[in-house]
DNA sequence: TTGCATTAGTTTCATATGTAACTATTATAG
DNA sequence: CTATAATAGTTACATATGAAACTAATGCAA
C-alpha cells in the first residue's frame, strides 16, 4: 500500500504557520528591537492598552496566553516599570494592572507601526476580498476550536 | 491627541498567530504524544518523507527552519534510529538523509492524521471558498515577505 | 600551490518556555 | 464555624530555542 504524501508547501496548518510566523517576526522589530520587549510583554502592553484594569488572568483570556507567560511577562513590565499593578480589595489575590506612563509611550508609539504594517499587507485585497478573508478566517478558527484529531492509524 | 488604539482580536497578525497556534497545537498530539516528537524534528521527517535523499540544508531550506533547529532535530532522529545519514562523496561536508524504516512507518501513520485534520477543518468550506482562501493566503505570503516595517514614529 | 572567503553543519551559552508543584486567598459543603 | 475545594498568581525544574562562535571541507584568486 503507497504511503500518503504530505506536500507541506500545500498544508493549509503549515502554510498558516510560515504566513504567521513572517508576519510576526517582522512585527517584533518594532517593539522588540526599539524597545526590548518580548513578545509575551508586547502582548500584555497591547491588552492593557485596550483594556486597563484588567487583573493577570484577564490578559491570559484575552490576549490567549499561558498564565506563567502572562506572570513572568509582568513582573518583567514591572521592574522596567512600564506597568503598575495593585491587588483588589475585595479579593486580594486578583491583581488589577496598568499601563504606567513610559508604559503608554511605548504603546502609542508601536501601535500606529504595527496598524500600519496590516494596511500594508491588505493593501494588496480589495474590500471585498478582505471581508472574505476575515469571514474565511473566522470560519477557520471556529472549527479549529472544534475539530479533534482523529486517532492514528493501527498501520 | 488621542492614542491610535489596537484591538488584537481584529488585528490580522494576532488573529492568525492564534488560529495557526491553535492548529499546530492540535496537530502536534499526533506526532508529540503518539511517538515523541517534537515539531522540529517532525518537519524535518515530513520533509525527507516528501523528498528523500536531502541534505539538511536543503531540509532547512524546504521547511522554513532554522539550521540549527534541523541539526538538532536529525541528530535527536538519528540517535532515536529514525533517519539516516551518510555524506556525499563529491562534497563531505553534505550530508544525505533519508527515513530509516522507523521513519517510514512514524510518516505512514502520522501523515494520514494530518491531511484528516485539514480536511475537517476545510470542509466548512465550499470548493470556492477553498480556492479564495488559497489565493489570499497565497497573496499575503508574497506581501509579507516584501513589506518592510515603518520607523517608529518620533512621537 | 598557498591563502582567504564560503559553505555545511555543530556546539556553546544565555535566555525562553511549558509542566507541575507551590503559596496565599477565597468559596463552599457539612 | 471548620475542612475541603477552587482560584490567582508565582516558582522551580527540565527542556527548547536563537545568536554567535566554532570546525571541517570546499572554492577560488593570485
Amino acid at each position: 500500500m503507497k504511503a500518503t504524501m504530505l506536500n507541506l508547501e500545500e498544508f493549509l496548518p503549515y502554510r498558516l504557520s510560515v504566513l504567521s510566523n513572517t508576519i510576526s517576526g517582522t512585527l517584533a522589530e518594532a517593539y522588540s528591537s526599539q524597545h526590548g520587549l518580548t513578545i509575551p510583554e508586547w502582548r500584555v502592553l497591547a491588552i492593557l492598552g485596550r483594556f486597563p484594569e484588567s487583573s493577570a488572568r484577564e490578559v491570559a483570556a484575552r490576549a490567549a496566553m499561558d498564565k506563567v507567560a502572562v506572570s513572568r511577562a509582568v513582573s518583567r513590565l514591572l521592574d522596567a516599570g512600564r506597568i503598575r499593578r495593585h491587588f483588589a480589595d475585595a479579593d486580594k489575590r486578583r491583581s488589577i494592572l496598568e499601563l504606567s506612563a513610559a508604559g503608554w509611550k511605548i504603546y502609542r508609539q508601536v501601535t500606529p507601526v504595527l496598524l500600519a504594517y496590516e494596511a500594508d499587507l491588505l493593501d494588496g485585497l480589495s474590500p471585498a476580498e478582505r471581508r472574505e478573508l476575515d469571514r474565511l478566517l473566522t470560519r477557520l478558527a471556529e472549527r479549529a476550536c472544534l475539530v479533534r484529531p482523529a486517532a492514528p492509524s493501527r498501520d
